[in-house]
DNA sequence: ATAAGCTCTTGATAAATATCAAGAAATCAC
DNA sequence: GTGATTTCTTGATATTTATCAAGAGCTTAT
């Protein structure tokens, strides 16, 4: 367990000596690849920090096509966010990539977590605060980027990601068709 | 002020008793038609709730091209969450595109309001879960529609709105230009 | 009322991206 | 290791969307 409290310190930026108390909450598990850790329409009651592993969010549409929205790798958190929060069906779906070694909090014990750990109500609409700019960023790109530009401003910051996930879902995640990602990849290596 | 304690019991849903102390740390003000409330670089030391007006939040890029990121209108709070709640330079430029009257909370008495009134922490985690979603829908809309879908999906929910700004700003919030908003607005009266 | 700015529309064209289809390459299961 | 699947690439083509340019329609200020 000490090494999730050192995951948080780091994921948080910061070292509350009630930690403890935060990291208890947290239970250990694994999934196996290819394991679903929540389907569309199920209620979302856990959390999960990923000690190891990958993970993808999507959609399964009406019409075959899957949306992947989101790939989450060691060292963040995992949820469908609105589900979790508010208690409605889940939008999207949660499957493992590999194996995945998870640190998981229930609804109940996240919730209790402010009126155990002061410190915890700051932090947690910090972490709220990252989601929404993360959100706020992509908008962005798809309102200013071409799918090339996507691409680069992506891969720049998650090259590690490209030699361990189908490159499928990466495309969809930024909005473009296989054969678009595959034709970018090309011209860059001419 | 009984007019803001209103506002805020219905856009959280609940009635807090202690409404009361966070209603009083909300200022009345006004902005005139065209006045910025923030200019990207700035610090947002502001949080506001529009009482009534619209106003537009969007970047000026390099390029010359605006890119509107999303436009408020009464009844909706409005800030750089970003900056607001990390104290960074704001992304954002926002403005009035019409007199506009406000409710502001200043960082410091925002952050206050954990302490002043504990139920505070709950709506404020429901508060930017509700935005993470909110900004969750759009990156779907645009890994998943055309720009044709994305109008409509939009109108739908924000008729009002088609006649009370210029239409480039809601045609780039979309992520289209002007010129194939227009057009899918031509197909609709054929 | 008129001129000056905006804003929206329209057409012609170009560029970006999707679709469909097939084959190559990689991975997985036994 | 071999065959079966899945993933990626490539080409041909269609569709969507952007760009450029011009004009029409509104607003606004004087």
């Amino acid at each position: 367990m000490t090494e999730l409290k050192r995951y948080i310190t780091s994921y948080f930026g910061i070292q509350p000596t009630s930690l403890e108390s935060i990291a208890s909450l947290f239970q250990p598990g694994t999934l196996g690849k290819g394991d679903f850790m929540l389907k569309t329409g199920e209620h979302c009651e856990h959390l999960s920090f990923i000690r190891s592993g990958l993970v993808r969010i999507y959609v399964p549409t009406e019409s075959g096509v899957e949306v992947t929205q989101w790939i989450s790798n060691q060292g963040s958190f995992i949820t469908d966010l609105s589900s979790f929060i508010f208690d409605t069906p889940a939008r999207w779906t949660i499957q493992a990539l590999t194996d995945t070694e998870l640190f998981t909090i229930s609804q109940a014990d996240y919730r209790s977590m402010g009126k155990l750990v002061p410190e915890w109500n700051a932090l947690e609409v910090r972490f709220l605060a990252r989601c929404f700019a993360t959100m706020e960023d992509r908008i962005f790109a798809h309102l200013s980027m071409t799918a090339e530009e996507r691409y680069w401003a992506f891969f720049e910051n998650n090259k590690d990601l490209f030699n361990q996930v189908p490159l499928q879902y990466i495309a969809s995640m930024l909005g473009m068709t296989p054969e678009t990602f595959s034709r970018i990849r090309k011209k860059a290596t001419l």
